[in-house]
DNA sequence: GGCCGCTATGGGACTTGTCATATATAGGTT
DNA sequence: AACCTATATATGACAAGTCCCATAGCGGCC
C-alpha cells in the first residue's frame, strides 16, 4: 500500500524511470521496504492513470528510450497528505516469535540451537546496517546538515537499534535457557516487575487504512 | 506461511475446532501473529488435505457440531522440523520509516506531529503489552517453571523491549528535530561512531523459504 | 559468442484481507 | 409474547497485494 507513496516520494526528488527507481529502492530504502521490478512498474503506471505522475519519453541512441516519470502537482499534494496522515496500525507478523512460542516441544539443545542461529542472523544484519551507515556517513557529508539529512539517517538508526535490542533479548533468553530453572524464575520476575497497566478494551478500528 | 505452523503448534497441545483456534490466537499470539477466521479455517482444511491433521466430528445438541482437528504423527514431525529449520529472512516492511525517510518535505512542525502521533501509538501499545504481561504473570504461576513457561513469556518480553526501543528512538529523533542544526550533527555522529564493518556482498538467497 | 547493463512489460501463483451467509440456542429487552 | 443480540460453529467468493518468472531488444565488454 505504501509502495505507491514510496515511489511518489522518490519522484518528488527528481523524474525517474522504473529502472532508476529499482536502483534507488535497493540503494536506500531496501532495509525497510522492498519492491521488485514488476511491482515498481505497475505502481508507476497506476500513478500515471491516477494523474499523479506524467510520462516524458526521452529518446536515447543505443539504449531503450527512457520513460521518465514526472510527479504532478496532484501527486505532490497527495504525497504530503499521506505523510501527514496517521498510519493505520499494521498487522504484526513475527515468525520467529511463533517458533519461540512453540519451542517447548524441542529439546533444550534444539531450542538453544534455534536461538543461536538467530543470533548469527542478527549479527549479520547488524554488520550490513553498520556498513551502510559508514557508507552513508561519508556520502551524506555532501548534503547540508538539516532536517532532510537528519530524517534519512534516522531510519538507519532505527534499524540498528532494533537489531541490537533483538540481540540483547536473544542473549538473555539463551542464558535463561542455560540455567533452568533459575532462569525461568528470573524471566518471570522481569515480567511481573514490568506489568501494571490495565488492559484497554482493544477493538481498535480507529485509524484509517492506507 | 507460518500460519500453518502456528495452527499445528496449537493442535499439538490438544484437538481444536477452527472456532477454538481463533480464540486461542486472539488470546495468546495475537501480538506477533494475527489471523482471521477465514484464514484459520483455510489453514485447517489444508492441513487435513496434507494428512497433518484429522477431523473428528463431535455431535452436540443445540450448537453446531464440533469439527475437532487432531494432529497426526506426520503433523507432529512436520512441526518439529519447522521448529528446527532456520527461518528464511523475511522481507521487511516498515511504512513508518518510509514516511520518516521522505518527511523532509514537511514543515518541521508537521514532521514533529508525525513523530508525536507515533509516540502516542507506541505508548498505547506498551500499555497493552504490559497489561498482558501482568495478566500472564498471575495465570502462568499455575504452569510449572521450566522451558515452556520461559519461552512463552519470552515472546512478550520481546514485544515490550522492541516497543521501548522504538520509543527511545522516537524521543531522540523528536529532540534532534527540535534543535536543528545541532541535532543533525549529533545524529550523524551517532552513525559514524557506529559504522565500521565492510559491506558483505548481499545477495543472500541463503536460507530456504518457508 | 556469451554475458551484463539498460529499459520495459506481461502472466500466473499464492497469500491476505474483507465480506457475506447459514443455523441453533440462550439470554435480555420492549 | 415478540424481538434482538450474542455465542458457537462453519464455509464460500472475491479483491488486492506480493512474488516469481519469463520475455524482448540493443550495445558494449571479455
Amino acid at each position: 500500500m505504501s509502495l505507491r507513496y514510496a515511489v511518489l516520494g522518490f519522484l518528488s526528488l527528481r523524474p525517474l524511470t522504473g529502472y532508476d527507481l529499482k536502483k534507488y529502492f535497493d540503494a536506500s530504502v531496501r532495509q525497510f521496504w522492498t519492491a521488485d521490478q514488476a511491482q515498481i512498474y505497475r505502481a508507476l503506471s497506476q500513478l500515471v492513470d491516477d494523474g499523479l505522475a506524467e510520462v516524458e519519453i526521452v529518446e536515447q541512441d543505443g539504449r531503450p528510450n527512457r520513460k521518465e516519470h514526472h510527479i504532478t502537482q496532484a501527486g505532490l499534494t497527495e504525497l504530503d497528505q499521506w505523510l501527514r496522515a496517521p498510519l493505520a496500525p499494521q498487522p504484526v507478523r513475527e515468525p520467529f516469535l511463533v517458533k519461540v512460542f512453540f519451542a517447548g516441544r524441542l529439546s533444550t539443545t534444539d531450542s538453544a540451537g534455534m536461538i543461536d542461529a538467530r543470533i548469527v542472523a542478527a549479527l549479520n544484519q547488524l554488520g550490513i546496517l553498520r556498513a551502510i551507515a559508514a557508507d552513508a556517513a561519508t556520502v551524506l557529508t555532501s548534503e547540508p546538515p538539516g532536517p532532510v539529512r537528519l530524517l534519512t539517517t534516522a531510519t538507519l538508526e532505527n534499524g540498528i537499534r532494533h537489531v541490537v535490542t533483538e540481540l540483547d533479548w536473544l542473549r538473555d533468553l539463551r542464558q535463561d535457557l542455560a540455567d533452568i530453572p533459575a532462569g525461568a524464575l528470573r524471566m518471570r520476575d522481569r515480567l511481573t516487575s514490568v506489568g501494571q497497566a490495565s488492559l484497554p478494551k482493544n477493538n481498535d478500528k480507529s485509524a484509517e487504512k492506507q
